[in-house]
DNA sequence: CTGAAAGCGCTTACAG
DNA sequence: CTGAAAGCGCTTACAG
């Protein structure tokens, strides 16, 4: 029941911890004989290192700390199973923290991330967040951070990110290039960065189309739990404030659908009505009918990319070399269904 | 940049080590002046205590494992939800495993988190594990082990769990209740406890309303990655196969949403032509058209109450009492929504 | 009220 | 090839 110890090894055996200690871990300076009597009473004796004794000689837990928003959510869950299976091949095991959106929240468990002594940080923040001193923090305490999604701009880490503002950029093009002319936007909350950024992209390429910008067709979201009803809701007061509206690039999968839920219940026809183009390419929104024509966020793959830079940076400190500080950006693409019409030949 | 020791704060300060851990950790017999000045230094210094020490002197690292069948799945991810949530409330950090569904990667993982030495184990078991030696050793290792949701009857550790057979029994009934005569079931795959129990309750409440159990009638899913298709897919074998089926009882609601999607396409009346149960109930089950009736499955619950089942037992130990292992079960209830028709008045 | 000392279980530089 | 010794940073029983 009391776990084995070195000790106790080298008592039976009759020789020194130190040999003993060596021969586990095949040293070159221990003869065959010697090694061999070791792993055989190890082996029988079923024993494991103390990873506390370990830790503390080694000064590495060869754990990671993880703080998402929100787990229960298709983009994010993709990034955490791609982050945790990378990072097992690493021999990294990660414990994972949820801000619930939280500034408070994210700050307290960084710091508890912090006191536990993991050896790096991978973050996505929360929409409340606005005051990055705490992730500084992180970077002062000479802990390898690496932002994804979520990130904030001014913090010298290494980010994994896409280009919210280009994907928008897109997205909205498809609904001008397939005929178009009054688009709605439903955006994210007012402070993320890619909310920021997606409708930025989507002003941009109504400016680039010569399509005048009009604030009272943007509506909020704050894409919490009630995306899909937000969707809904925000599907209804489209279409009672301006009857004109012909496309909406909505900000994510989960509003979309929600929106076309409500569109579908009043008899309003998409695409040939109303288009629509989602974001995330959530697994539902072609399963859905009609199928969403959405942008394509890679959630698995940013997941093992940020664990991938953070191995590399978590190498380099051991190196006792300095980090310099990355920007991933991975593709996203978008994914034509039959929420939106063929582009128009011309 | 180089992590603050008692031993610094006790140098400046010109008092012994075991004074400045005792101020700190707030011992009666230590003057107040010193807890103030020692708290200060602490505080300006920003010392963080060395936990990889604290869990070598306490045996304990404030850590426990969770492995789990699939992260991607809104039903799992709900109930890590309620574990991390419960576990931060009582300073616990949770690492989390994912096993993909495979008993090598299981027992793999299990391996890894007892010689990492977290305090207790929270595991919901993979599909392809029929042998149980790798969850009997965490006992034998004299560590809390807690089952939940996809358990291993002969293993004797504390359970949380739902009457699947009791759940399946109702949703079947139901569908009796509403006039079906020849009811299908697209049933989980064969090994998992919880596949079992619902095809057994499903069978059961057929003959107690004298209805033939026909084994053509039920219909095999893997469950993975590829739900929705084969809900699609089994849908359209239905019909092929057996013309007069009016009602289907589905294993999970993904599949239930690949068949409805199926139906739909081929012209098939949902609940007029077939009426359909499924289980979980997914926020997506009041989203589609119709929306669908299905027993609701409480995982944040379930994922709280597991984690509170562990943490009890680890209090527990600590008095060096015996555990006695649990089985909680929590209530399921059916939901009534449009995939069914009312109740036939009699 | 304060502190010297032992010890948790390992690793590793050093001596022989 | 083997081992004595120091040390990682803490906690706690014990002495004064």
């Amino acid at each position: 029941m009391k776990p084995v110890t070195l000790k106790q090894i080298a008592e039976i055996l009759d020789i020194s911890v130190t040999t003993v200690s060596k021969a586990l871990k095949d040293y070159p300076d221990v003869s065959k004989k010697t090694k061999g009597l070791v792993r055989d009473l190890a082996q029988t004796l079923n024993y494991k290192p103390n990873e506390f004794a370990v830790n503390l000689r080694t000064k590495e837990s060869k754990t990671i700390g993880l703080i998402i928003p929100e787990i229960v959510h298709h983009f994010f869950s993709s990034v955490i199973k791609g982050i945790i299976n990378q990072a097992e091949k690493k021999g990294y095991l990660v414990i994972i923290l949820q801000s619930n959106e939280s500034y408070d929240l994210e700050k307290k468990q960084l710091k508890l991330l912090l006191n536990k002594r993991v050896d790096g940080i991978l973050i996505s923040i929360a929409n409340g967040t606005a005051d990055f001193n705490h992730l500084e923090e992180v970077l002062r305490d000479g802990k390898p951070l690496v932002m994804f999604d979520k990130i904030a701009k001014v913090v010298n880490c290494s980010k994994v990110i896409i280009d919210d503002r280009k994907a928008a950029y897109n997205a909205t093009q498809h609904l001008i290039d397939t005929g178009c002319k009054r688009i709605a936007h439903f955006r994210g909350p007012l402070l993320p960065q890619n909310s920021i950024d997606r409708f930025l992209g989507y002003k941009k390429a109504l400016l680039d189309n010569n399509i005048e910008y009009d604030s009272s067709l943007v509506y909020i979201c704050e894409c919490g739990d009630k995306s899909f009803e937000e969707g809904k809701l925000n599907a209804k007061k489209v279409l009672e404030d301006h009857s004109d509206v012909d496309g909406i690039f909505i900000n994510t999968d989960m509003v979309a659908i929600g929106a076309i839920t409500a569109f579908k219940d009043l008899g309003v026809k998409i695409p040939e009505d109303i288009s629509i183009v989602g974001f995330s390419n959530w697994f539902m929104s072609s399963a859905i009918t009609p199928t969403l024509t959405t942008i394509n966020q890679p959630g698995y793959e940013m997941g093992k990319k940020a664990f991938k830079q953070l191995y590399k940076e978590l190498k380099t400190l051991k190196k006792e070399k300095h980090i310099i500080p990355k920007i991933i950006e991975l593709e996203t693409n978008l994914v034509e269904r039959n929420t939106t019409k063929p582009i128009l030949k011309n």
